[in-house]
RNA sequence: GGCCCGGUAGUUCAGUUGGUUAGAAUGCUAGCCUGUCACGCUAGAGGUCAGGGGUUCGAGCCCCCUCCGGGUCGCCA
């Protein structure tokens, strides 16, 4: 039978007594880190969320009973002790250990729990199987790199609410039970029992209600909002997520970018003590795309995107010329450092890799000393290679890598990802840099092929440029958007955008989109009414916490920062959600299924 | 939906060409031990080889299907 409390109460964490307290009476509580039996003696680690004290108990100092009961601590074990703190002995010091200059000798102990031998050890250094881990999740999150993410994500937290209330923002919350949203992601739905066969959507942001407490008078929001989109999951993506949102009144692009450059400098300077270099360096979104074939480039190393088209297009070469033909691209990275003399083996890797983004095979040069190495030299003149190493800036022991495709989507994506890839492999990737910029200039419009129209890239509240509304008719691809992202050593942490406040505006901007009015009314109709009466000039940003977790704790996976969180199936292996329900509740919210029953 | 990787004691892994009773480390249990800190020593327990089917005299190993986990492309306004 476990001990209980009896008015004991603790004095300090685990790790917290020092100096101070030598040879003072302390009494620390937590769970049972290690255990050494040397007969006479017990040595006990004890760990909180702190760290972890050796408490020792010392047969000949203590009552029989007090010590046999010691002798039965096992792992995890939750424990009280009263006891003494002591400055240990030289040759005792243990250096591996942040307390371990202390020990406390145990006067009196408590046994508050007891515990089954866990099924994963409680470590740092632990290569269990994530499902096992994630099966006991309780457990895991014992571990100290574990605490170190989730208190790490606190202090983020605070840091956020104390930078936006600083400079004036209201946290006001939005509805999880919301209205679906069309475009964009899936949703999940939630069905009414009151309205039987109509469902709500849980919110992929809360992008309408901002913008509707931007029309209310609250002119400057934020909320730490959790969001929900029903798509596959990846290494740094969760059905459930959340995100810093915010968003301003009577501003343009610039007032924006500077409250948010403002406070990823004060968040990198709290959490990381990093100073950053203000104002944040802006690309354009062609620039980006042109340089690193990526609308989130990370710059910390080069390998920069080079167009070799013109000088390939009229060479023999049907690959390169097809490609120019049909609208598309001939570009190449230059993979300095003597690459020329990379084995056929890797290249052929590489030729793989770059097939994952739908290139078809991959083109290459090497510069060696003992003359080129190329895969396409006999259909070039050697003016036009001249021409592509100068563009390129090839000098000898450089390996040139090229991709050709009738799409430049195709070409931006398998160089910017082998970019990435080489960069890599070749440990081009400064660790201790922290690389921000602002992506600007998005286009306002994506052409979808498969629907045969046009999408709004980020959403369709987003105003186009104003120097670009007059193409909105004639040439939609051109039109620019007030759009930005915040891009971080290659992830985007954060995006959003000037809104269209003007009805006008909007409903063209619904016509570019290929909605009817009754369409158009249909899906946003609160929100057009709304307009009607005086919505202020507005534009925010959300930022992806969870990333900005990880990118600030090093975290390789978004689980790492997420207390509970999904497997790649969405369900959630400790609680085994989703589940089966009870036929009643089906039939209370007249929902049919045709899924396997309980 | 596609591609790639993985699943053997509680945990991490090994397991030869298909061949006797599936091993190691660690953890666990018991005993001994007064300065351990990866404590040590002695003894012991511990297996649905993910599941199902097939080939074979014989399957952890070969074949097929399914399930589970990871990465990724598509997808993610």
């Amino acid at each position: 039978m476990a001990d209980l409390l009896q008015g004991w109460k603790r004095t300090h964490y685990c790790a917290e007594p020092t100096q101070n307290e030598v040879g003072r009476e302390v009494l620390l509580m937590g769970w049972a880190d290690s255990w050494r039996n040397l007969g006479a003696l017990i040595f006990i680690g004890l760990r909180d969320r702190s760290g972890v004290m050796q408490i020792t108990f010392d047969e000949s100092a203590l009552p029989k009973e007090t010590f046999k009961l010691a002798a039965t601590i096992r792992n995890e074990y939750v424990v009280a002790v009263k006891g003494t703190l002591y400055e240990r002995a030289q040759g005792m010091v243990n250096e591996h250990m942040a307390t371990g200059k202390y020990e406390v000798r145990a006067a009196e102990l408590k046994i508050l729990s007891i515990s089954e031998t866990p099924p994963i050890y409680i470590q740092d250094d632990l290569d269990t199987a994530e499902q096992v881990r994630l099966k006991y999740r309780y457990l895991d999150l014992r571990r100290p790199c574990m605490q170190k993410n989730l208190i790490m994500r606190n202090k983020i937290t605070q840091v956020t609410h104390s930078y936006f209330a600083e400079k004036g923002f209201l946290e006001i919350e939005t509805p999880m039970l919301a209205k679906s949203t069309p475009e964009g992601a899936r949703d999940y739905l939630v069905p009414s029992r009151v309205q039987p066969g109509k469902f709500y959507a849980l919110p992929q942001s809360p992008q309408q209600f901002k913008q509707l407490l931007m029309l209310a008078g609250y002119d400057r929001y934020m909320q730490i909002a959790r969001c929900f989109r029903d798509e596959d999951l990846r290494a740094d993506r969760q059905p459930e997520f959340t995100q810093i949102d915010l968003e301003m009144s009577f501003v343009d692009r610039d007032d924006v970018l500077e409250v948010n450059e403002g406070f990823i400098a004060r968040l990198l300077k709290e959490t990381l003590d990093y100073d950053v270099q203000l104002p944040l360096r802006r690309l354009s979104y062609q620039e980006a795309m042109d340089r690193y074939g990526s609308d989130k480039p990370d710059t910390r190393y080069g390998l920069e995107l080079c167009d070799v088209s013109e000088a390939v297009k009229d060479c023999g070469f049907s690959v390169f010329t097809a490609a120019i033909e049909a609208g598309g691209s001939v570009r190449c990275i230059n993979v300095k450092d003597g690459a020329a003399q990379f084995p056929r083996k890797k290249l052929d890797e590489l030729a793989e890799f770059v097939k994952i983004y739908r290139a078809k095979g991959l083109a290459w040069m090497g510069l060696k000393a003992d003359g080129l190495q190329c895969t396409f030299a006999k259909f070039l003149t050697e003016d036009q290679i001249n021409v592509i190493q100068q563009k390129a800036g090839a000098e000898q022991g450089d390996l040139l890598l090229f991709v050709a495709d009738g799409k430049n989507s195709v070409v931006y994506a398998a160089l910017g990802a082998l970019r990435q890839e080489v960069a890599k492999r070749l440990n081009l990737v400064p660790e201790d840099v922290i690389d921000l910029l602002w992506v600007v200039d998005f286009p306002l419009l994506e052409y979808d092929e498969e629907e045969g129209r046009f999408f709004a890239m980020h959403h369709p509240f987003t105003s186009p440029m104003d120097e670009d509304i007059e193409y909105m008719d004639t040439d939609p691809g051109r039109v620019r958007a007030k759009a930005y992202d915040m891009v971080m050593n290659g992830n985007e942490i954060g995006g959003g955008s000037i809104r269209i406040h003007s009805s006008q505006l909007q409903e063209k901007m619904f016509r570019t989109l290929g909605f009817s009015k009754e369409e158009a009314w249909n899906r946003f109709g609160f929100l057009m009414e709304a307009f009607k009466y005086g919505p202020p000039p507005h534009g925010g940003l959300a930022f992806g916490l969870d990333r900005l977790v990880m990118l600030i704790t090093k975290a390789s996976s978004i689980r790492d920062v997420i207390a509970f969180p999904k497997v790649q199936t969405a369900s959630c292996l400790m609680t085994n959600a989703p589940d089966v329900v009870d036929q009643k509740q089906l039939d209370e919210l007249c929902i049919a299924t045709t899924a396997p029953k309980a």
